[in-house]
DNA sequence: CGAAACATTGAGAGCCTTCAACAAACGTGG
DNA sequence: CCACGTTTGTTGAAGGCTCTCAATGTTTCG
């Protein structure tokens, strides 16, 4: 694995780190159920982290864009799996066993903010899925890939209908009819399946709040 | 505030805590919007942690049991509330604003654990909201409480249908029916409305994997 | 160009919600 | 202790939103 150590300036070894890791779209960083010793710190591209059912039904916990950290858990195991949406590049950090840790001070640098900031994605998300009807879902998302690009009014989606579902727990279907539906009310522009010109963002927001 | 300061022998001051605190059925501990600069560590009682939306529908993010240590938040202001279920007594510890967390290290012991605790239960909520039919919604419900009873098959439950309900994503009448059907399946046995005879946990169990 | 994957649209069914009424439990005061 | 109002919980009927199944259109890529 060649790991170097990072971080190592505090007194106590912050982490080890790993070299630049490339994934392929689809393919897979880690498993459910594989052992969860590190985080994953994004540099580019897009990555889901799921949960599939034995039936075949899958929840999309969150997509991850550069910048993002995560991968932690709180057991020895992955809950979730993570995959590539389209080409990605990351960076690996061991953390479990750590002394800085084990200790549980000397933690390394923002960790902590890192994982408060999933927690409060987990929690926006679980109010999304709990308490809003599938246009309110679609306005949301919509929103928050508004938010990620470098012009809020042009969004241009990495992920398929299906992602889109698994995320907001819809069907493709529906996710289709809705957009279709928010079209024809003029709240959004359809330039193709992928690239949405979002026509009214404050009608949006009112959705959802 | 009267404030006094724990762990202090690990070389930094990790965090301030305060009195223990008591609180009535329905009161609330702090409020969306409220500084969120302590979290709460739960000595007795049971906490729920919600989101209210303008239009009165509530979401329910967590019910929280002794041991239990919530209410840390990403940003500067609580994105959710939290009241107590019953009588509840807690112990609030200060952690934002204190040295060893604007280091990032001297983190008080555990912290960091309970956040990733937070996160997975979160992220295991999501799944059930977006991904669940109301009966395996109520029986992932039971089946948690069934974990926190002394006797698994026994189920002493200290909120309302309402809570039940704003919990899993479902309406008071939804939960009622569903609770009917299970017990005219024979899973369970209606004791009261609000102590129930598991008598069929594995049954219950197969519903969710 | 043709196959396969992705996306949209339609029709019908099912699950949950909504609205409404009723029943049960609780608490207070007489 | 009972009467009574309020809160909480259950049950019924109808409607709506989303799902399922199916067909068609569209894009992608060998």
């Amino acid at each position: 694995m060649n790991l170097t150590t990072l971080n190592a300036g505090v007194g106590q070894v912050a982490f080890t780190t790993g070299p630049v890791l490339y994934f392929a779209p689809d393919q897979e960083l880690y498993g459910q159920g594989g052992t969860a010793d590190s985080c994953i710190k994004l540099l580019s591209g897009v990555i889901r982290t799921c949960h599939c059912l034995h039936d075949g039904r899958r929840q999309i916990d969150a997509f991850h864009v550069p910048g993002d950290v995560f991968g932690f858990e709180f057991g020895a195991e992955h809950n979730l799996s993570a995959e590539a949406v389209n080409e990605a590049t990351v960076i690996s950090y061991r953390w479990r066993g750590m002394p800085s840790v084990a200790n549980t001070d000397g933690l390394p640098e923002r960790l902590f903010g890192h994982v408060m900031r999933n927690l409060s994605r987990a929690q926006d998300h679980a109010r999304l899925l709990g308490r809003s009807s599938a246009v309110e879902k679609m306005a949301a998302f919509l929103l928050e890939w508004s938010a990620h690009s470098a012009d809020r009014k042009l969004i241009n989606l990495v992920m398929s209908r299906q992602d889109i579902a698994d995320y907001l727990g819809l069907t493709v279907e529906t996710v289709s009819r809705t957009l279709t539906q928010l079209k024809q009310e003029g709240l959004i522009h359809l330039l193709s399946a992928r690239q949405i010109r979002l026509t009214s963002i404050a009608a949006l927001r009112e959705m959802n709040d």
